[in-house]
DNA sequence: TTGACATGAAACCAAAAGGTGTTATATTAT
DNA sequence: ATAATATAACACCTTTTGGTTTCATGTCAA
C-alpha cells in the first residue's frame, strides 16, 4: 500500500530506449497516451505496457481524467540509480581512488602499473 | 576496432542484477571467471553469457594470463548513466528547478500546487 | 442518443534473455 | 606423458520482452 512497491526495477525500466524516451517526453509536460504514442512507431498498446512498466517502477504516475489518463513525470526512484553510480563513480575519476579503495581492501591483482598514466 | 564497439548497451548491461553483482565483485579485484562463479549459484556457462555483455557493454575487461581469464573493471561507460541521470536530477531535488524548466518550455499541466511544500 | 474518441483487456507471437549440459582445447602440475 | 584445471564453443530449453490485433467499455460532443 506504500508509495514505492514497485513490482519492476528501476534499472530495467530504464534499460528499455523507447522507455527512456518516453520520460523524456514525460518531462517537458504530462500527456494522455494517445499523445505519447504519436511520438513513437508503435501500436498503443505496446505503449500502454511500457507506460505499465515505468509506473510499476514508480517512474511515472498516470490518473484517468474524463476519457484520457494523463501521464506525469515521477523522478524519485531514480535516485536509486545515482546512489548506485556514486559508488562506481571513485572508478573512473581517478586513479588515486582506486588505489586507496585497493589498499583499504587487500585487494591486488590487476593493478600493476599505477605510477604515471597521465589522467585520462 | 575503437575501444568502445558496445555492441551492448550499458542501461541494459546493468539491468540485471546478476551483472551488477558481478562489477561489485570485480571492485575489489580482478579475477577469474571460475572465483567469479563460485559467488553465485548458477553454471559457470551463465556466468561467462553474463560476462559477456559486460564486456560488450564497456563495464569489463578480460585478459588472458596462461589458463585463466582474468577479469578487470571498466567503470567508464557508466558516466554515460551518470550524464544521462544528471538531466534528471532536477525533477527530484527540489521543484523550484521544476518550476524554472517548465516555465522554459511552455509545459504547464500537471504543475498544480507547487507554492509552499518545503524540500522533501 | 449516437457516433467518435480514449482507453482497457485479452489472446497470440517471434525473438531475446537467461539458463542448462556436453564436448573440445589449451595450460599447468606431476 | 598425463591428469587435472580453466575456459571456449555448442546445442538446446524455458521464460520474459516487446510487439501485434481484436474486441469491449466508458466518456464527450453534436
Amino acid at each position: 500500500m506504500s508509495l514505492s512497491v514497485e513490482k519492476h526495477d528501476v534499472f530495467q525500466a530504464i534499460a528499455d530506449p523507447t522507455r527512456r524516451k518516453i520520460l523524456q517526453l514525460l518531462v517537458e509536460k504530462d500527456l494522455p497516451i494517445s499523445e505519447i504514442t504519436l511520438n513513437f512507431s508503435m501500436s498503443r498498446t505496446a505503449v500502454v505496457k511500457h507506460l505499465h512498466i515505468l509506473s510499476d517502477a514508480g517512474l511515472v504516475h498516470g490518473q484517468k481524467i474524463g476519457r484520457e489518463k494523463i501521464y506525469h513525470l515521477q523522478a524519485k526512484p531514480l535516485v536509486e540509480v545515482k546512489q548506485w553510480l556514486s559508488y562506481y563513480e571513485q572508478f573512473w575519476n581517478n586513479k588515486l581512488s582506486i588505489l586507496k579503495h585497493v589498499v583499504e581492501n587487500d585487494g591486488v591483482s590487476g593493478i600493476t602499473r599505477i605510477e604515471k598514466e597521465p589522467d585520462k
